[in-house]
DNA sequence: CATGAACCATACGCTACCGTATGCCCAATT
DNA sequence: AATTGGGCATACGGTAGCGTATGGTTCATG
């Protein structure tokens, strides 16, 4: 969907508040991302906006699109693995996501789903960031011999689990035990 | 869950306030909730919202411990198991949690997740009734022979995969393959 | 039957937004 | 030097929501 360059270049400002809006999104969810309260923050006026962006609408959209793109390229670039390195590399994956280290891309994370639970498009969004991720760990656990139909349940779990933790823990300051995440990795894994 | 027939009951205001108000945060998140809004919905005016409660702030902490009332009970009714049954009943109680069945339920506690990473009230909420969540199943695979730190970090599995898995689906209509669900049921459970 | 409490309506002021209209400033172009 | 258009400010009208003030109605009870 959408037109990418068709305009010269008025791109500078654009990514400007999106970025604001994306911080935004992640402290006080998507009802916290207003123009009049980001254009203070920016130390501008609405006058700014709406000159880069047709109305609130279009900064949402432009909000998911760049999320969209910078998810299914960190996706990728985690699910790439040597042969024989398939295991490890999805216990790191689950590591990375678990650990209280990656914070503000969980907030992100959990906003984006929330909004997409009112939303159609960010709905179409998020199912084609799932989509990606589900399909790059089940490659993995293929790859590691599992069989397809597992390879899908043990991805489908990874995921699910990896979420459904980071709101549990949305508001943890101390990590979960070491030993507490090793053995969960190691049951959804397999190894 | 009883009538509320055609007939204007002089029902216990505050208790019909609570329930509508419920009703919007599972579709329309916490700032769907609006005093006038509902008010709107219920035939009434914000004259009436204002005898039964003091400020929005109050029936938004009616909610909550409306909430965590019945979640408390619920777990716990949940979590009762003959000797030898435990693992069963686990399983049960993910399959409940999972299926698309129970999707209101899993709607409105969602929005409270969601509520709960700005509202420090809710949080403390939520702490309570994850607190006994946990410790209910834990006791279920304690019974069940598990180690008290292998019944923690299963627990912990459990409820994040479930709570997971219901933010991936929440919009979905047709439930995964019953395969598919009972193969990670078993990993989590170990059974 | 008068009185007071429970319950609700009406009406108001206030604030925070959204979106539009319009004008100012400045750099690059011609 | 004049023109032009990108980038932003100012100002305005409109809506939605919170909370308050106050008045009306019903009903039990002394």
């Amino acid at each position: 969907m959408s037109e990418t360059p068709s305009v010269p270049r008025p791109q500078t400002g654009r990514e400007t508040w999106v970025r604001a809006a994306m911080q935004t999104l992640a402290d006080a969810g998507l009802d916290g991302v207003k123009v009049e309260t980001l254009a203070r923050e920016l130390g501008v006026t609405k006058g700014s906006f709406y000159w880069h962006f047709k109305d609130r609408r279009a900064l949402l959209d432009a909000m998911l699109e760049s999320w969209r793109d910078g998810r299914i390229e960190d996706i990728r670039s985690r699910t790439r693995a040597e042969p024989g390195q398939e295991i490890a590399q999805l216990q790191q994956l689950i590591d990375t996501y678990s650990l209280v280290r990656n914070r503000r891309g969980m907030q992100v994370e959990l906003a984006v789903r929330d909004w997409a639970r009112h939303d159609p498009a960010a709905r179409a969004t998020l199912d084609e960031v799932d989509t990606v991720r589900l399909e790059c760990s089940a490659a993995l656990f293929r790859a590691a011999g599992r069989s397809a139909e597992e390879a899908s349940s043990r991805s489908l779990l990874l995921y699910a689990y990896v979420f459904g933790l980071g709101m549990m823990d949305s508001a943890r300051d101390t990590p979960r035990p070491a030993d507490t995440r090793a053995f969960i990795a190691n049951l959804i894994t397999g190894g």
